[in-house]
Parts: structure tokens; sequence; C-alpha cells
DNA sequence: ATGACTAGGTAGCCTAGA
């Protein structure tokens, strides 16, 4: 089973792009982040005659997050436990898909916020979003020694986890994606149960999921490792192996991102 | 210190992204 996480920077601006990918590497599941499409803007008549169906909760301009499933999408959950509403950010979805082999599979797409600035209102909401996350994903099972069911957790989670994720260390100590509190929240998270599956087959320095649009940024290959795949103990044993697929970026007229994909045997 | 790109919504080119 393939599982794939890919922030698009917009889904309809670069609709060609999500269906190129499905054509090329025929994942069995795409995670997408900042569709920046209402729901009945959203281009799910692209993906049907690919064999995809498609559980989305979005907003105009901004967010939006989406599951692209080869099998259907079940028990769709867009919102933490314990809210009172739907939140005003759509950044949050669960869906339950079929692996080949028919078993259940629990797989959520997640748009953590930017956070802004240091000393922005938004910072401490993103910090809030992280342990809201980790406390949704224990109410329900899902992380811990023995969840009720494999779980991939895939999203642009806009922070840095060490050195090897960054361009320069150095510049960028302290700042906003790479500071102590925001890494400190997010191995909070990962030890309720979570692993980063890319580091499970890489331990390689440099090798990046965003590069800015300006500066020439992906050909001086200065970006930053903020886009994640997280197994949970059911999820992680049966990985074989996890990659960043650089392709994508290279494409014309290309999101800032480029997906990470995770490969598992006997889910 | 600032801006460098890009998309979306709106008609203010500005906000937001990272």
């Amino acid at each position: 089973m393939h599982i794939a996480t890919w922030n698009i920077n917009s889904v309809r601006a670069r609709v060609d792009l999500v269906e190129r990918f499905l054509r090329e590497r025929s994942p069995d599941v795409l995670l997408l982040q900042e569709t920046k499409a209402k729901d009945s803007e959203f281009p799910i008549e692209t993906f049907l005659p690919l064999g995809y169906s498609t559980a989305r909760t979005g907003q105009a301009s901004y967010n939006g997050v989406a599951i692209i499933s080869r099998s259907p999408i079940e028990d769709v959950e867009t919102e933490f436990v314990g809210s009172e509403g739907p939140a005003e950010q759509r950044r949050l979805i669960f869906g339950t898909v079929k692996s080949p082999s028919g078993r259940p599979v629990r797989v959520c797409s997640v748009y953590v916020p930017n956070g802004k600035a240091l000393d922005s209102p938004a910072y401490p909401e993103k910090l809030a979003f992280l342990r809201r996350l980790g406390e949704t994903l224990s109410a329900r099972g899902l992380v811990g020694d023995s969840p009720l069911m494999p779980l991939v957790v895939g999203g642009d989670f806009n922070i840095a986890r060490d050195a090897r994720d960054v361009f320069d260390p150095v510049q960028m100590a302290g700042k906003l994606h790479f500071s102590e509190e925001e890494r400190t929240t997010f191995d909070a998270l990962l030890s309720l149960g979570l692993v980063d599956l890319f580091r499970e087959s890489s331990s390689e320095a440099g090798l990046f999921s965003w590069w800015d649009y300006r500066m020439q940024a992906f050909r001086r290959n200065r970006g930053l490792r903020i886009d994640y795949l997280l197994g949970n103990r059911l999820a992680t044993q049966t990985l074989d192996r996890a990659h960043i697929d650089r392709e994508p970026r290279g494409w014309t007229r290309p999101s800032d991102h480029t997906p990470v994909i995770a490969e598992f045997t006997n889910l």
C-alpha cells in the first residue's frame, strides 16, 4: 500500500499536476493540503475516471484538506474532539480506507498553521493545534502501544525537526519553523506513539519537502523538511520504505512543496 | 532591514504563505 502527502498550494491551479502524480505514481491514497477550494469547487470529477474517490473539507482562498483514495472513504471526521461547531479554518480530515488486501486503515490529512511569527497570536494557536491533534488521536484510540487500527497521518506540519531538516541550521536557529518550542511540541505529539516514517528510511541531511519560490531556492536546494507522514505502531511495523519525491517540484508551475510517499507491505 | 514568487479574491493590489 502506497500513501502520499502533498501540500498542493491550490488544487484548482494544479489539478493537472495532481492528475499526473496519480497516473505516474499510482498511490492508493493521496493526502492533500492547502487545496484553497470550497467543497463545491473541488474538482472531484477529475479524479473519478482515474479510479479515485475524494473526501474534502475546504473554504475559499485559504487552507483546505482532502483525502483522495482508490477505495471508498468511510467515517469521515473533520473536527478535533470536543469542538463546539466547525472550525473556521479547514485544516483537518480523517477517513477510513481499505488497503489492497482489504484491511481498514485510518488516514488523516492535516495542515498545521504556519504561525506567522513568534510574537503573533497565530503562533500559540499553532502549538495548540498540535496539542489538540494529539488529544484527538488519543481519544480515538489511534496512538499508544495497542491502537485500534493502523493510522497514517500526512501533512504540512510547518516545523523542521532537526538540523538535517533545514538548509542552514545556524541561520534558522530559533526562527519560526525551527524554534525550540515548536520542535518540542512536535516531539510531544510523536511521543504519543507516532513515527516520522521518512526517518525510518533515511538519516541523510538536506532532503527537503519545501523550497521557497523566490531566489531560485529549489535549484540551490535551500529548503526545509516540514511535510511528514507519521505512522502509529500498527502502520510503522509494516513500513517498507518512505521517501521524498522531489520530481513534482520541478514540473511546470509547481507547488512550492513536493510529495512524501510511504510504501507498506502487508498493510 | 527589505524583498525576492505565487494564488485567490477583489477591484484596495493586498493577504497569506514559509
